[in-house]
DNA sequence: TCCCAATGTGTGCACGTGCACACACCCCTT
DNA sequence: AAGGGGTGTGTGCACGTGCACACATTGGGA
């Protein structure tokens, strides 16, 4: 900047004035100075900027999932360019990051504690997080999105697990399904209580705890197990409601080895639209997350810190997708 | 830092030689020096940092493809774990900018000039991009993960298109198909142009230029309409190379509206082992990328650059994955 | 004529860090 | 006793920018 105000005859300041638009800069200054940055070559140093104005214009985005999932989530896609396109509409420039290990953890970590980013949307953190704490300790504007357990300093984005539950349900009832059972998932988080909740919102007086099998993890594996379980328990079983794709993807396994057939033994719904949605056979039916509006929630939750307010946080409807497995 | 010294009754100097282990600082100020950064709750301030030391210690990976390669392509996973990998290893961030429309491609190449970043990787991109002319201008360390034209000043990762096509056409003669043709794309550029010279140089004097029909671009569209053209051509076709997935795709539903099947009456081979692959029925026999060894190779282009070095572009080589196609 | 506001410009300081240099001390060798 | 090298510490400057302030010039109104 220096070189650039030697070469038109003016002084630091009067360059600084005319690259910020700020103040009085005479159109004969302003056309000198604008033909000594191009003459000179000048780009600006945004280190020095940020050192003096403490504002990088970067939102940091933390994707915290294991490697298949991330390649395969379709979610996070969408989340990704949601939170893209309000973080560009606000003039700032989304910066993802990759969490793929302890180490990654440790170095995203240090990084927002570095600030080269003014916020951070966190997607899929865990509740015992490493950088979930570096940006609670610093206080770093960021938002959830997803809804992990005891962090009440950080706003999230949420969808409404329980009327989703209660949507697919009811559907699953309407359709001629008598003996419906739910394949549960971490009872202990909100999305598992939730979606508890909402079949037995659906079910009314017709809920029966015995068709309720839980694990406490949303996979695979657990779907094969809870699936095997209440085939055990109810052999007559005509429709599940699995907590997750995951669970449902395990379950019609499980009742392939038993040999029913769906959806015409049994109709099986999941939860999600992950990429195991239509890996299925028959593709699943299941709720499906609205991705793109997520992320753009969460975009505006950082964005609204950043202005100094405090957002509560948000959570948003579920459409159901109707495929072949119920 | 002036407060952690102020706390520890030392000074600046000793409390910088602390933090970054260099020089002499005896046990007893480290240790007072340590205590003094947990009181205070001290985090270095990287915008002073960067400014005095002139390195970020990030990395930049640009993704320019449109919304639904992005969420789609398993390649770009692939690549940007692998260039994660290396880049953490060599204790630098991984920073992912995703260019999504021109504005981004502005906001983009500002922060690259910006100075946040060290050096960058640039996937997919084009010729004439925005990103790449200021890459280039400011002459920032960076490699392309594919192979854009005229762009010598910097190194690229690319795959040997050639010995791929020979080795997917020479299958196809083996497996017994006698009028092969070739459904060609950007035949402007070296990816297009290579891959009809290895299935030039695998079919040798029984090569036949009247059944290579060429389109610009990649595309389903192209696969459909150049498949129709070839059909015209030779209806005694029985085997198919086709550029890419996309017009592999186009091909198959182009032979399937003409009556034919695939594979019995009519092989066909893709290119890239891309989303449409497996989406195709039957399942696309195709060239697999080695996604995460681009990535790898591309983060070393980088990082060699950065230590002074001038390096050379690199050419993997692939495998063919068979499925049911052909 | 004098003063005041509007316009335009230059200067010094601050941001928080790394590094070169100067300096102090101790112990060992000559 | 003098000198020299290893160890430990403090100080000043530089990095490149934004901003507050002081100052200069002009024109119009009292």
């Amino acid at each position: 900047m220096h070189d650039v105000a030697a070469h038109a005859g003016v002084s630091r300041g009067t360059v600084s004035r005319a690259l910020n638009g700020t103040g009085y800069v005479s159109a004969e200054a302003r056309a000198r100075i604008e033909a000594a940055i191009a003459e000179v070559g000048y780009v600006r140093n945004n280190a020095a900027r940020n050192l003096v104005m403490r504002k990088t214009w970067a939102i940091g985005f933390v994707v915290h999932e294991p490697h298949q999932l991330f390649l395969e989530d379709p979610n996070i896609g969408g989340i990704l360019l949601g939170t893209n396109a309000v973080v560009a509409e606000a003039d700032h420039q989304l910066v993802v990051l990759v969490v793929d290990s302890d180490d990654d953890a440790a170095r995203v970590s240090s990084y927002l504690r570095g600030g080269f980013v003014d916020g951070a949307v966190l997607v899929s953190a865990r509740s015992h997080d490493q950088v979930a704490d570096a940006v609670e300790e610093i206080r770093l504007p960021a938002a959830f999105v997803g809804h992990p357990e005891g962090r009440p300093a950080i706003p999230y984005v949420g969808i409404d697990n329980r009327a989703a539950a209660r949507t697919l349900t009811t559907r699953l009832r309407d359709t001629g399904r008598r003996r419906i059972g739910m394949l549960a998932s971490a009872l202990d988080r909100d999305s598992g209580a939730d979606r508890l909740a909402g079949f037995r919102d659906a079910l009314g007086p017709r809920f029966d705890e015995h068709l309720v099998v839980a694990d406490p993890l949303y996979s695979y594996h657990a779907g094969v197990s809870t699936m095997t379980e209440l085939l055990r328990r109810a052999p007559d079983v005509d429709g599940v409601f699995a907590a997750s794709d995951a669970v449902a993807a395990g379950a019609i396994e499980a009742l392939r080895s038993a040999g029913r057939t769906v959806p015409d033994d049994v109709g099986v719904v999941g939860f999600d639209d992950s990429a195991w949605a239509l890996r299925c056979n028959p593709p699943l039916s299941t709720v499906h997350q609205p991705a793109a509006e997520m992320g753009r929630a969460a975009a505006r939750l950082v964005l609204e810190q950043l202005e100094g307010r405090t957002p509560e946080s948000v959570t948003l409807p579920t459409d159901v997708v109707w495929r072949d497995s119920a």
